[in-house]
DNA sequence: ATTATCTATAGATCTATAGATAATGC
DNA sequence: ATTATCTATAGATCTATAGATAATGC
């Protein structure tokens, strides 16, 4: 366990992110994440013995504790007005690779073990929709929104956001076109469409 | 092609199109296809001599084909209100098997023929954004909604409303409960979270 | 004869394991 | 000696094809 082995275990996982993240679990193979890492894959069960359901669910693990961070503190950093809070949420997703919530729960997670999806369900439910829904919770305790049930409504909020990583990479120009792209979408959300 | 051939061909649509619409394309194979309408997984090709990628284009276009017609119609037979026209949207796809248009594009497209996956992407937009902007536009002309861009505000509410079939069966008891989560959700974008 | 289905099997992957080997650290 | 990686291979699937066989239609 030196820093060689550190650095490999971090760059095998920083690939498998990536992977997973794009395509999902079955349509990643070790093949697909050796390459990356420009090793065998035979390799890859020294650092992660349990194979391809191990990467996944520690990458997943990894990846969603770094949303809620970055969530929080994006929220924390962007002050006490609400829509600034909300635009540091829509920046954050924009800058990050997609979360296709869909196709983890429908897709990735009934491909593992049945602990370990329940595990990350859990998981995302507290990285993802907590941070923002204390955010819309307390703009509303201020009497500034309305909003039925914040924890709902964040959900709604991220799967929203989400939706500007459908766009082909074709028509969205650079990173800072896709946050434009979903201000514009949380604006939508918080504004409403009818007329005031 | 007697009437016999035409019915099984449909039944082997029809559960290729649940299974493709719930795991994606890696994840189903003609096993469980197979399985699914009770026969050998050879036979398959009978029916489909292009294998697993003719049965998920041929199950896609069909779907977005009923989808397209479903949303129009749902929108004409739910008369000149927008509001009304939403709902009626939103019921649509609460009452359908879910689009997880993220794993379509990048997850189950980059799997088959680059012309194929072309095809889709442009018959997605047709089906699914098209009669939805339309409904957007013409609320816009009559100025009852302020909306930038419907073409881009359609994909989002589609997304958003999409997001009530992450919510898991345990909490949502049957089909009625998710169609007014998704009238629930098409609200919050229809009158913002803002207090006016 | 034609249509619909089956069995059997080839060939390609994929996951996973065993054991060899090279590099590093004491 | 320990650590990190490789080669080789077993075993399980998967897609796809060939050819046999049963059922149906003329």
């Amino acid at each position: 366990m030196n820093s060689k082995d550190n650095l490999t275990h971090r760059q095998i996982l920083d690939a498998s992110e990536k992977l997973f993240s794009e395509r999902g679990y079955t349509a990643v193979t070790l093949q697909d994440i050796a390459r990356a890492v420009e090793m065998r894959h035979a390799s890859l069960y020294y650092y992660a013995p349990g194979g391809k359901e191990e990467l996944y669910v520690k990458v997943m693990e990894r990846g969603f504790r770094q949303h809620g961070e970055g969530l929080t503190n994006a929220i924390i950093e962007s002050g006490e007005d609400f829509r600034a809070q909300i635009h540091a949420v829509a920046r954050w997703f924009a800058t990050h690779p997609p979360i296709d919530l869909g196709r983890i729960v429908r897709s990735d997670l009934p491909a593992i073990e049945p602990a370990a999806a329940q595990r990350l369900i859990t998981l995302s439910l507290e990285t993802l929709r907590m941070p923002i829904a204390a955010a819309v919770r307390n703009a509303a305790r201020k009497g500034q929104v309305n909003v039925a049930d914040p924890d709902f409504a964040a959900m709604g909020l991220v799967a929203l956001l989400q939706s500007v990583h459908n766009i082909p990479p074709m028509f969205m120009g650079d990173t800072e076109d896709r946050v434009q792209a979903a201000i514009a979408s949380a604006d939508m959300l918080l504004d409403g469409w009818f007329k005031r």
